[in-house]
DNA sequence: CGAGCAATCAAACGTATGTTTGAATCAAAC
DNA sequence: GTTTGATTCAAACATACGTTTGATTGCTCG
């Protein structure tokens, strides 16, 4: 693995080459729709190259997802590290909690262009898509930072049961993996009302519509004038 | 709903049979997933049969959505105007239109044995799996329904902008399809913690989050206290 | 009975999939 | 210059898919 100094004319890897193409197409196409053929060719690679380099397509979608989600989760933590130290012994605000669990997967990682889209896109899928080994993929990707992030917020909402944290957190997730999936269509379902371009637009969106349902009133309590 | 003299040896018509299986492996493998093999040989009928009765995978699996999703896009309406009638000039509750829009779709419409999980997954995989044909099958069939409530949101809501309304009634419409889809693994993802068995449950978890949701201030005003 | 018709059937169509194979290629190491 | 090991390649593997085709059934009606 020669990590040489790569003049800017010489493309990458096969392999990083296949994760892109893997990344891409995955995200446009859902998981179940996008053949390896596909892949390799969009690669410029060889259709034996992603056995060879990965094993199976399930190992090219557990690479693909694992480079961008692994710092994506870094961040999370280190956010929130950063917010529990910043606050003390109190509680950081509810608000914050949730920046830190959204915005890092919102924004993606990459610095490509329009990169972004695609990478959100991909995680929304991975997030729904659900078939049986996907849901192995997800656990192992994500229970870590669900249940720190589960601690903080039931840390943040003392009045609420675990149970009720477990759902809340829950809408939350499948708000964001609903939004990340269906940004490219999201104009014209709304017909032009709503522009998922700007991560930043979105979070701005987003951010007090969960906060306030985090917030919410634990049953039927009263309603707000 | 049989309620049919229905003589226990007789089985339903091939047609029936066809959607019956149909809808259980669409919602229990995912769209793409799912053949028509499958299909046939869990309805006991051949494999022709389903190009037969309908023409085409695609058009099986509009059938399938439109038997389930007619008499709930009517009764959500029903609801709707009921609520209006009942509130004269002013706008009824923000929690009664919410539940007008989800309780429909989150109860199912069959009053089979464990019928409902199966048609709630299946709603959540159309809302989620989004192929290229299947964007056009939910807008055929919901646009009419979203338009509506989404009046109704506004007229309840006036403080909001168009964008504002569109956005948030489309976490809304995230939060119920994903949490559609993910019934069964809700219990094992959340450790425990949902239990999605009971439609009347997952309602009284999900309206005071999305009410309070919509009620949100609108940009980044004040936190509460 | 037999004509007509809707429904079902076994079989094949062409294409696409994930995976495997074994030879060809290439750059460095000895 | 030859060997070695890692990569790439064209070709085939065995299935599986959605769809189509004719023949065949079972029934109703004249």
């Amino acid at each position: 693995m020669p990590d040489a100094p790569l003049p800017a004319e010489e493309r990458p890897d096969t392999r990083e080459r296949l994760l892109d193409a893997a990344e891409r197409l995955f995200a446009e196409r859902g998981l179940g729709a996008t053949s390896l053929r596909a892949v390799t060719k969009t690669a410029d690679a060889n259709l034996a190259a992603v056995h060879y380099h990965f094993g199976s397509k399930e190992e090219l979608l557990s690479a693909v997802v694992a480079r961008r989600v692994r710092p994506i989760n870094e961040e999370r933590l280190r956010l929130l590290d950063q917010l529990e130290v910043r606050s003390g012994d109190r509680s950081p605000a509810l608000d914050e909690i949730l920046s830190a669990l959204l915005l890092p997967m919102i924004r993606g990682r990459r610095s490509g262009p329009e990169s972004i889209l695609t990478f959100t896109r991909l995680m929304g899928r991975v997030l729904t898509d659900m078939g049986t080994r996907t849901h192995a993929l997800i656990v192992q990707h994500f229970e870590e930072v669900l249940q720190r992030f589960a601690a903080a917020l039931a840390r943040a909402l003392p009045h609420l049961t675990p149970e009720e944290i477990a759902w809340r957190l829950h809408f939350c997730i499948g708000t964001m993996a609903f939004t990340l999936v269906h940004s490219p269509h999201l104009a014209e379902m709304s017909r032009g009302l709503c522009r998922a371009h700007d991560a930043d637009r979105v979070l701005e969106q987003m951010l007090p519509f969960l906060a306030a349902g985090f917030n919410a009133p634990t049953s039927i309590e009263e309603e707000t004038s």
